[in-house]
DNA sequence: ACCCACGGTGCCCTCTTTGTTACCGAAATC
DNA sequence: GATTTCGGTAACAAAGAGGGCACCGTGGGT
């Protein structure tokens, strides 16, 4: 599932859309400030930023100049403001694009998949079969073969190893995999992403008491082989 | 120089809009209909595609789609039509921006380079990596390779030379050391430092007693050569 | 209503990692 | 050269983390 975080600080308007986008199947944080976005920022990760340009206690611009310092998430400035100079001013910011309000949702969601398929294009590379060791991913029609033989994972599962797969070589932890395969935002201890690991390492594995494929990255989370 | 393909049935509208994209510093190419539109793409292979729906001999979407299925360049619409049914359906189609009539050169260009920012982002992925000597540290992925082999460093080794990575060459302190990687605030006299460093130089150095790469700053602290 | 697959949780066991201590040797200082 | 200071090293104990297992609730299918 892909995330959003919405920074918006009218409590109507966040709300609204919020549950507009959750409607069209994100997963919506928000934040009410620019430092509680900055910090909501940091510690989720989002796929997308929503972004007023009037909060409380920074300026839009300056949460956008600070995102894009350290990220290349993409991003859309939300705003009242009809000026040109203030669009252009955003997206020499480092906005990806930049909607006035009052907001339409449809037009809003239609702008979102818009973006992130952009970026979707380049991160994929049009390349919809993955291979590791001997298993195969066909993303279009959802389906895992190891050796040749189809597997039968689970929803979860399956989308668990999207997840890696997506990630391919990189540690991803608990918390990352909670977050994009869950749709959790709370960091709770919990053991939920290591039996889900044990469950998929027992189908994908040749000796899942020693994983090939999935490794462990002890005190981080897990990674796959690339 | 990027080049732009401008297709736009108006001729007033193509003039003007292909002088103002011009002062921009973009070469523009124009078509009036949609097949010269399709024919210009072919040839001319533009870096990004401007499109009017409103063309003499078929409809906009259907030159975005065909533009769509042989090519990710990125897609502006320009258009009249300021429904949000048109919108949505032309983001569907696979465009990336929707701007609508009448086009303020200055925002046009704002969005033209946001979108060009975008893609070039992208491309240049290159995944920001540190050498010093033969050890190679993938941020990214939270790995790091010593002669291409992979090393297996735990949680604190590898907070501990990423500390050193971003201060490369410059001395850091037991105390700087103990507060950035550990978080530790308290300035107590322990060999913690001193036992992780040798931990990280077993690791990654090729003569552990006689470490070249993370060296003693007697009396001060510890030094990555850079 | 029943069954069963699946998702999620809690517990225990094992092994790794971490922080500490004691001791030793090297380097600086006198 | 003796002394003192500082870092290196090994050993060890405590804490932490993950694997495995059992178990429970739920929701869909029969």
């Amino acid at each position: 599932m892909e995330s959003l975080l919405l920074i918006e600080d009218d409590d109507g308007i966040r709300l609204a859309l919020s549950m507009a986008l959750e409607d069209e199947g994100y997963s919506v944080a928000e934040a009410g400030t620019g430092t509680a976005g900055l910090a909501a920022f940091e510690r989720q990760t989002p796929d997308l930023v929503l972004l007023d340009l009037r909060l409380p206690d920074m300026s839009g611009f300056e949460v956008c100049r600070a995102i894009r310092s350290t990220s290349i998430v993409p991003i859309i400035i939300i705003t009242a403001q009809t000026d040109t100079v203030d669009m252009v001013a955003g997206l020499e910011a480092g906005a990806d694009d930049y909607v006035t309000k009052p907001v339409v949702p449809k037009e809003l969601a239609a702008r979102i998949r818009a973006l992130l398929r952009r970026v979707h294009l380049h991160a994929a590379t049009s390349e919809p079969q993955v291979h590791f060791g001997d298993i195969e991913l066909r993303r279009e029609q959802g389906l895992v073969f190891k050796a040749g033989v189809e597997l039968n994972l689970t929803k979860t599962e399956y989308r668990l190893l999207c997840e890696f797969a997506d990630h391919a070589g990189a540690v991803l932890s608990r918390d990352q995999l909670l977050e994009h395969v869950w749709g959790y935002d709370y960091l709770g201890d919990s053991r939920l992403v290591d039996a889900h690991v044990r469950r998929l390492r027992l189908k994908i594995e040749d000796h899942p008491d020693d994983p090939q494929l999935i490794v462990t990255a002890r005190g981080v989370g897990y990674r796959l082989v690339s």
